[in-house]
DNA sequence: GTCTATATACAGATAGAC
DNA sequence: GTCTATCTGTATATAGAC
């Protein structure tokens, strides 16, 4: 692999990620993707093969960040501080990679066709893994019993939904983007749902 | 407006509501819709025009369901049950209606582009409705003080999720298709989010 | 008013020069 | 290894028969 294929594969998949994001896998032209990415088409071709090939590649790209947002469940343990990390991380996620949140949204909305088979894999085990500890916190009498799925629902939701549809969001709040400000309403509000919500506890409660 | 044409024209708008639903627009081929209705794609042509103006005409008939889930807040005074009965009523349509829901989803994700103005400015009234009610009840004393925008924005994100994200909902829930008990549970979670975690009182506490 | 057969345009992909 | 010029398939849209 030589310097300039990195690079080049580097730009092609940056701005894929871009353009895929912003109108979705079946309205992009890859000749969109190679002005962005400041290359001529066919380089496209040679470096990827098709279309198809490019898109899963950005998938693959995008995944890591979506799945660092699980950390602060590995490092604390306690439900408060990881709750509260969490949903702040999820929200910080959506701000700092919002084509990575919207490719897979419109990828898992038209039923995952093209997602590779790994992805799936990963995505189901970090479910089971972030859904076991807090039905743990719930038999330690740490937060309400309730179906811990539907609770990670939420979560993701209501925090993916600021990269989403980050336009109905400016657009009720009546800006041309979102601020600080802005991200740190959003952790406050869904951070006491979840944690006033449940009746989370500290630790240091029991 | 002859009677067949009525019947066509409906049969296109339920065929098309479908597949844009299940594919997005650009990936969506008049020729499926035709097939799906069980008429001739021609007819598609005769009776809206084009594939961008049919879309539109999904957009306004699915509008009707989207907008009338703010019913509860008119009927209801007491924020207890206008909440509760709000969240009941977004997942029902997120069941009943996934497709409304899915290209709506779908449109806004790629920043509204063939949205038409009329229903924006709804939605736009709709959302300041709902946040003064929110506000009101603050103001109140019977509920905790929160960017009220926020709080729709969770819930709006966490009862649409099961329309829009179906797969990854009921492949996390190892189903094939969600059935009414994991409504009540989804239902239970969202609400208890809400009503407990901004402090939500009835009216009588006055 | 309705539909079969066809034109046209666009975008994914590649052959071949450099 | 890289890119210009071109091919080709596919899908929107319509002309014209019934």
């Amino acid at each position: 692999m030589s310097r300039i294929r990195a690079r080049n594969e580097e730009k092609i998949i940056r701005a894929a990620s871009r353009v895929f994001a912003e109108h979705g896998y079946a309205a992009t032209k890859t000749a969109d993707i190679a002005e962005l990415a400041q290359l001529p088409k066919p380089n496209i071709y040679y470096y990827f093969g098709s279309k198809e090939n490019l898109y899963r590649a950005v998938l693959e790209s995008v995944t890591e960040p979506l799945l660092a947002a699980s950390e602060p469940f590995e490092q604390h343990a306690d439900p408060v501080i990881a709750l509260t990390a969490y949903i702040r991380t999820k929200l910080m996620i959506s701000r700092d990679y919002p084509y990575a949140s919207k490719v897979f949204a419109s990828e898992i909305m038209h039923g995952a066709p093209r997602l590779p088979e790994d992805i799936i894999a990963r995505l189901s085990e970090q479910t089971r893994t972030l859904s076991d500890k807090l039905s743990q916190w719930m038999g330690q009498g740490l937060m309400e019993q309730l179906e811990p799925r539907h609770l990670l629902f939420a979560i993701w939701a209501s925090t993916q939904t600021y990269a989403d549809f980050n336009w109905q969001i400016t657009m009720a709040l009546g800006k041309e983007e979102l601020d600080d400000t802005d991200y740190d309403q959003a952790a406050e509000v869904i951070t006491r749902l979840v944690i006033e919500g449940c009746r989370v506890r500290p630790l240091s409660s029991l």
